[in-house]
DNA sequence: CCATAGTATTTCGGTACCGAACTATTCGGC
DNA sequence: GCCGAATAGTTCGGTACCGAAATACTATGG
């Protein structure tokens, strides 16, 4: 079988740490590396569409929401700062994607909204999202990818179980 | 069987995004979410030893070069800049965790070097490492692990020949 | 050997982030 | 109804990061 970087990675750590369990490490150095190609790629499509990952984010935690939402309901779907939120929808109000109004109801809240051209600009990145998921998991059957869905659910739930 | 959080997040988007395909998008979910669970629980388990992550990570990328490396070596082992790095070594040898020197062959070079010091500090909040890592893993027989490691090992191959 | 190109590291300017302090508003008990 | 506690959001001070310019040195071609 061809070797990949996490087999290198552990032959390399096995002689400093002998004692790490090379099955549990080599599960966890793959998702750790399949989890940063992923996200290496999707930055770099981003960036064609002149989006700033933090930007794209924003925009698909809001549409994720039917385009409406508070900041307080967007920091805790993007586990961010407040302040964060407040920076970001700054920008994103600048650009043009979205739109702050006080809520009528309550007054201390906010109302973010996604304008046409917030949608169109989210959209258009979106669809070329998913096409390098695909590629990479395109080596799988279709049993086989199930099967890891299913065992990684196992696993999720053990650790959502620890928290 | 019990749903996991990305079973829920799965069905909130499906009803935004009809296109998706759940199973790629499950898999790929799942992995992020491990991921991070992992990272938040060495976070916190690095915080017990006072240490930043990107301290830990200095230290331990040193250690894996036996102790002795240059900025460079560091700086493409963790891919970071070259700026950052700087920052980090400043405040590592402000701690006595590691000590610089010019090179004597090569006098633009630096030696980068692991105190006595540092190498207790990484190895006090090594010696903890892996704990959680074996906890939600061991939910899995061998075999199941094993299969795991070689199926993710599959996926990585396609992913690391189509950068 | 000198000029030029190349390399290793640091410094600088700017950005996104966090936690904490602050402002404005609403809720709850008396 | 009023006052203190709670809540939503923003502002502020500080940190780690990046890309680019600067610095210091080494290699190379004529």
């Amino acid at each position: 079988m061809t070797q990949d970087a996490v087999d290198a990675h552990l032959t390399r750590w096995r002689a400093v740490l002998p004692d790490l369990d090379p099955d549990v490490e080599a599960v966890v150095t793959r998702m750790e590396h399949l989890v940063r190609h992923l996200r290496r790629v999707k930055e770099r499509t981003l960036a064609e569409y002149r989006f700033a990952p933090y930007e794209y984010a924003t925009l698909h935690a809001l549409a994720g929401r039917g385009g409406n939402a508070t900041p307080s309901e967007l920091t805790a779907d993007l586990t961010i700062s407040a302040a964060a939120m407040t920076g970001r929808l700054d920008a994103l109000e600048q650009r043009g994607y979205v739109r702050r109004t006080h809520s009528a109801a309550d007054r201390r809240r906010v109302d973010v909204e996604l304008t046409e051209s917030g949608r169109a600009a989210w959209v258009s990145a979106l669809n070329v999202q998913g096409v390098e998921e695909q590629r990479i998991l395109g080596v799988l059957s279709e049993g086989e990818l199930v099967d890891l869905a299913n065992t990684l659910r196992r696993v999720l739930l053990v650790a959502e179980a620890g928290e």
